[in-house]
DNA sequence: TAAGGACCATACGCGACCGTATGGTATTGC
DNA sequence: GCAATACCATACGGTCGCGTATGGTCCTTA
């Protein structure tokens, strides 16, 4: 127990390459042989690191929340300045890096999931109470706040979701601005 | 050519099964044998209607949006009253009636085909602009008028993506007037 | 240096589907 | 009443992926 590694880096690129043909092809085609062909190496080797497909797709949603959420709230916090300040970084962060890389994946498999919906929903919930704090931090009440995070946020879904070509780094920038402009005139 | 039939009422039979099946599995279980198990005949019968199963894929976004959204759009034309008074009653309808049944499914698909991811922004287009249309008539120019309609249409995508659980129809119709309060009230 | 464990390759049986070939039945036009 | 056609059942070969069994190769540890 004293040197065991709570994540086997060799485990961990399974779940990575798994994550990425997620995104590319969608949840069913995240077979073991195929994602053994992609590493360059036979299925020996999964059944060595994972009791079976089942258990990778399991492991897939914690991998996920680890790998890609998890640094972004990091980003809010460590922004200074006051809620406005902070929005208007996040959505600067979000329009450059486009984090949510894997979250239309994820979505969509959770749409036949139900294991998978409620994580993706938790994560949906860690984003909006974030948002909300900073609603609150801006002078409105709890309610008003839990609601004008659901609109801020539901817009950040909508964009990726509705996208079917990619839109360029400026337009995701005038938007943003707009978008703060319209959820923010009214506060401060 | 007289007495030919535009849509075989027995192939939409198999689309329509399809579509079930994609919202309830998604696209990669939509699979001809399960299918023709599903409408108690053999695929004998499935090969005499499609060309293969490609053939039925690629058949099923027209379906969709033949039998789907086309009765939505009529309904917002047949109300009558101003944009406001239209905006509410399409909000009811969309609370009541629940008509985006297999938008979720569809757009799960759309992530991973790009001809689907065409099919389904033409829609999100359609509907876009009968939104921003009612905006206009509300006062707004056009420009500002395609930025609310798309706040406006992205709630509804927002709200019916992040859904793990159900939600109850007077939570619903508590959300719609929420809504239509917050994007209408600066205008008319 | 021998033993044990970590890690991977190979080979096999199995089931689920696909698409085709072929034959059967029932209805319709003439 | 007889073809032609629409529609469906059955049977078959082929592919893909799963999971298991088994053996090989390092690398560590005593």
């Amino acid at each position: 127990m004293a040197s065991r590694r709570e994540h086997s880096q060799d485990r961990d690129s399974w779940l990575a390459e798994a994550l990425e043909m997620l995104r590319e092809r969608g949840i069913d085609h995240v077979k073991v042989e195929p994602l053994a062909k992609r590493l360059g190496v036979t299925k020996g080797s999964f059944y060595w690191h994972f009791k079976n497909r089942c258990d990778l797709l399991r492991s897939l949603p914690e991998f996920w929340a680890r790998s890609q959420t998890d640094p972004v709230l990091d980003q809010v916090e460590t922004t200074n300045g006051g809620p406005i300040e902070k929005m208007r970084a996040v959505l600067e962060f979000i329009a450059r890096e486009d984090p949510d890389r894997y979250d239309n994946a994820m979505r969509a498999w959770a749409q036949f999931d139900s294991e998978v919906a409620v994580a993706v929903a938790q994560i949906d919930d860690r984003r909006m109470a974030t948002a909300q704090s900073l609603f609150e931090e801006a002078g409105l009440s709890p309610a008003d706040a839990a609601f004008r995070a659901r609109l801020w946020y539901f817009y950040d879904v909508g964009e990726h979701v509705t996208r079917d070509t990619p839109v360029s780094l400026e337009e995701r920038l005038e938007r943003a601005s707009h978008r703060l402009k319209l959820l923010t005139s009214d506060l401060k």
